[in-house]
DNA sequence: CTCCGTGCAAATACTTTGCAAAGCG
DNA sequence: CGCTTTGCAAAGTATTTGCACGGAG
């Protein structure tokens, strides 16, 4: 279980790349922000680099958006707001899930339950006052 | 608001599909389940009702497991377990997040809440066992 | 006859993978 | 130098779409 060497500076960057931002990016997203300062990146890396990550669990994923897997470096669980008009991914803090329920749930039906997430639906602020017009 | 005049025997039966099972199952699935009984089905036509009946809201989607979109004719809202080893997605009753903390974040965050959904993850009984090995 | 729903196949979109070359220690 | 990481392009998978045909009213 001793640790792997997988440093590179790419790998360092695209992890830095998703840290910095809490709009839960796409690989193409990661990708096109480090195209500039890496000319030569390819988006196969960047993918590859995320699947590391998420096993490493130093990122996860929020799931498919429109197609697209949302990443998101924050690995605490939390509850996620997707806005289904333009597809924004918002973290949304104070709802959660009571463990007793969990808890209750798990023994009831006999599953194993590691982990659990909580998403919201709906129009963000932006759409919500586009929607207006 | 009148109704479409859209019937037809496949899509009848491509929602009856659905319905007949709690397994939350992928187009492919629905697709080789009508095979036998309607030898000529095409799998764009299960995607194109599938999708059609998420807009009459007969269906809903449950996400993307391990690549593949899973429907649900179960409109209510309710929580999902997935399985992380075999992607199995089981309904979990007695899970709920409270009323008023959706409203009390939507407020805050000035989102305009429509649905709520939690997702388990873990192991199911089946995994469960088979992992002890 | 006029539409709507469909089969079929081609097109898309995203992600993964094989392999040779470059990078790190 | 040995092993890891990467670029590139090809492959893979799931889903969507264009078009002409077939069935219902």
């Amino acid at each position: 279980m001793e640790k792997k060497r997988n440093y590179s500076k790419k790998r360092e960057a695209i992890l830095a790349a998703l840290r910095s931002t809490d709009a839960h990016p796409t690989a193409e997203w990661i990708y096109q922000t480090l195209k500039p300062r890496f000319p030569d990146l390819s988006l196969g890396t960047v993918y590859r680099n995320l699947a590391q990550f998420r096993e490493e669990k130093l990122a996860v994923s929020v799931g498919v958006v429109n197609g697209q897997e949302r990443f998101d470096a924050n690995v605490k669980p939390h509850t996620h707001f997707i806005c289904e008009r333009c597809g924004a991914v918002i973290d949304v803090p104070g709802v959660f899930v009571s463990g007793d329920m969990l808890t209750h749930a798990a023994r009831r039906c006999g599953l194993q339950v590691d982990s659990c997430e909580i998403v919201l639906r709906g129009l963000c602020p932006v759409c919500r006052g586009r929607n207006q017009k």
